[in-house]
DNA sequence: CATAAATAAGACTATTGTAATCGTATATAC
DNA sequence: GTATATACGATTACAATAGTCTTATTTATG
């Protein structure tokens, strides 16, 4: 538990590459292969960064995406939110209703769980893809995501 | 990504459980059927709790189990850590070679995650048991974890 | 000492979620 | 019209988690 997916690697990955080349087209190709990523995963990661208008796309020759708002603007948590079904750490929502879960009435744990996702979730919230770069170019560390 | 794994969901609520009958000696069986879960499941989830140290262990009849130290002294944190191979939001440790990823030299995101992995575990340290207990005895909150 | 009730532990299967791949459609600059 | 790009759905492969079952071991107690 607790990794990040390769979805959301690929997706911080790209939008931060993407940062880089303000207001230019940059292909998924391109991406692809200055950070050795798979062009078939990127390609749809990208198509759903787009959908959820994290990035505008072009289609047709000399296409591309480019960012579709400033990196300060753009959030880890935003990211996160885009590329999985729910970023929440527990599975039932505020909504649920009891007959979904047995324990409803008197679990004792959702209350402070939810007070834990909700500081962890600030904190993601907190963290744009800007401030990912700015750190990136001060400490230049050399680390790696993924065997 | 990110949601607690069962197995995190049931060793939370069986130490909180048990905190709440501090010193005595209570068997997985009472746990599964007072708090409604398998019993097979949380019996594992129990004895690797214990071969990790967070609880103690007393065989034969009237055997079960014990908090081997104050609620307030176990974390969230320790608790994932006892249960999960691995806790970090980042598969690559500091330690791990070259060799083992190509992004190596030049990754520009495993600082800034580092980081944000820092802050999360931090509060995921701070938070114990006995403030979970705490906390919901105080708002009677009425809710639940999974489906 | 026999028995019942509890933990200990490993093996195995099922299920689910993620990752990876492929094929085809669509758009567009030239 | 062609080459090159995105769009998108279908399908397969793989890994991690969850769930089940069996057997061994421990121990209080009659």
């Amino acid at each position: 538990m607790f990794k990040f997916s390769r979805k959301i690697e690929y997706g911080i990955l790209a939008l931060q590459y993407m940062a880089g080349r303000k207001q230019e087209l940059v292909s998924a190709k391109e991406i692809a292969e200055n950070l050795e990523l798979s062009f078939d995963f990127l390609a749809k990661t990208l198509q759903t960064l787009m959908k959820r208008g994290l990035v505008a796309s072009h289609q047709g020759i000399h296409g591309g995406y480019l960012l579709a708002k400033d990196a300060d603007k753009i959030s880890i948590s935003e990211i996160i939110r885009s590329l999985e079904k729910n970023i929440s750490i527990v599975e039932c929502s505020p909504s649920i209703d009891e007959a979904s879960c047995s324990r409803m009435k008197n679990c004792t744990i959702r209350g402070p769980l939810l007070k834990i996702e909700k500081k962890m979730l600030l904190y993601l919230e907190q963290t744009s893809i800007a401030e990912i770069s700015q750190h990136d170019k001060k400490t230049k560390l050399e680390i790696k995501i993924r065997n």
